[in-house]
DNA sequence: TAGGCCATCTGGTCCT
DNA sequence: AGGACCAGATGGCCTA
């Protein structure tokens, strides 16, 4: 394709690459160059084997008129490719659709992966160096959202290990150092009773006897590990209710956080929220004065400190 | 070198 | 008809 002597096909390749391109990065993005491997040796001779039909089926059409009949293989290969060429221009439109159509799913895709790495930003242990991978980060945010829940049902200061460990569960062993990695960076900060060892987490986590135990084992296990002695605990109640990992991974698992709507807003009222004013979650819910759905000056209060302290849990990992 | 992760292509299905 | 979505296939890159 590259040799000078090479005459190009109809459909002219730089347009067809333009094309396969995304728009904003047709001319930088290595990946999706046209002369990446695959592209050379499965999407190009694609697009000339229809050019290559054409041949052929010029041929054909030449022994045909030398007295090829109906029943000859060449025939019926040319029958064949006859169809091909019957529909020449709509094989034209086909192969244009398709291309198109491959620069959408591309589009797609990566309209897919930048909400993951929007999610990135948001969960713990954020680094644009050392990148989560996309399992790993949706794992890890719904062990977030599902601790975040926890702490906002009790409204009480968490436990930080016990924390982690929920941030952890299911969570690949390198994940699970790199979340007790980010921890450890500033340990001193939140571990105050000194001589506290160092977190295994993954050990914690992953040889416990199942998850029909979490709710005792992990927690016995949490418990035995637990540098904090009695120090606050809303996850203490991991003993009655379903952890993140209940049914042990993203995959499989029905999880729902352990409270509603309901639970977190209503403590002042009796109806329901407005769901509406919530619709991008928590973090961006207005607090709309004058509405009718305001909230009261308490649910203002646990919300403030629900972000302080959110905001506290979230300093060594977003660090 | 095997395995994990990823990007891309592709054909099928569903919906508008 | 065409777009969105999905899952399988494929090959590249990286790391243990």
């Amino acid at each position: 394709l590259s040799s000078p002597s090479a005459s190009p096909p109809d459909l002219t390749l730089p347009t067809i690459f333009m094309l396969t391109l995304p728009f904003d990065e047709q001319s930088s993005n290595q990946t999706s160059s046209p002369f990446r491997t695959g592209w050379t040796s499965n999407q190009l001779v694609k697009l000339i084997k229809p050019e290559i039909d054409s041949v052929q089926e010029e041929t054909l059409e030449s022994r045909r008129e030398d007295g090829f009949r109906d029943g000859d293989v060449a025939y019926l290969k040319r029958r064949g490719s006859q169809k091909k060429k019957l529909s020449h221009s709509r094989l034209d439109r086909v192969r244009l659709r398709r291309i198109e159509a491959n620069a959408r799913e591309r589009n797609r895709m990566h309209g897919l992966n930048n909400a993951l790495d929007s999610l990135r930003k948001v969960v713990p242990c954020y680094s644009k160096t050392q990148k989560l991978s996309k399992i790993e980060t949706l794992r890890l945010a719904k062990n977030y959202i599902w601790a975040l829940s926890e702490i906002l049902s009790t409204g009480k200061r968490p436990d930080l290990f016990a924390f982690v460990q929920t941030l952890c569960k299911g969570l690949s062993q390198p994940t699970t150092n790199l979340v007790a990695g980010c921890l450890q960076l500033k340990a001193h900060s939140f571990i105050s009773e000194p001589g506290a060892e160092s977190l295994s987490l993954y050990s914690a986590y992953h040889h416990h006897p199942g998850p029909e135990a979490v709710g005792s084992s992990s927690a016995g296990i949490s418990r035995s590990l637990r540098p904090f002695g009695s120090f606050c605990g809303p996850f203490e109640f991991l003993n009655d209710s379903p952890s993140p990992d209940g049914s042990s991974s993203l995959d499989t698992g029905t999880l729902s956080p352990p409270i509603n709507f309901n639970r977190i807003f209503s403590l002042k009222h009796e109806e329901p929220i407005d769901y509406q004013s919530c619709h991008y979650g928590l973090r961006y819910c207005s607090i709309s004065q004058g509405s009718s759905t305001d909230l009261g000056p308490y649910d203002i209060q646990l919300r403030g400190q629900f972000y302080q302290m959110q905001e506290e849990l979230n300093k060594p990992f977003h660090n």
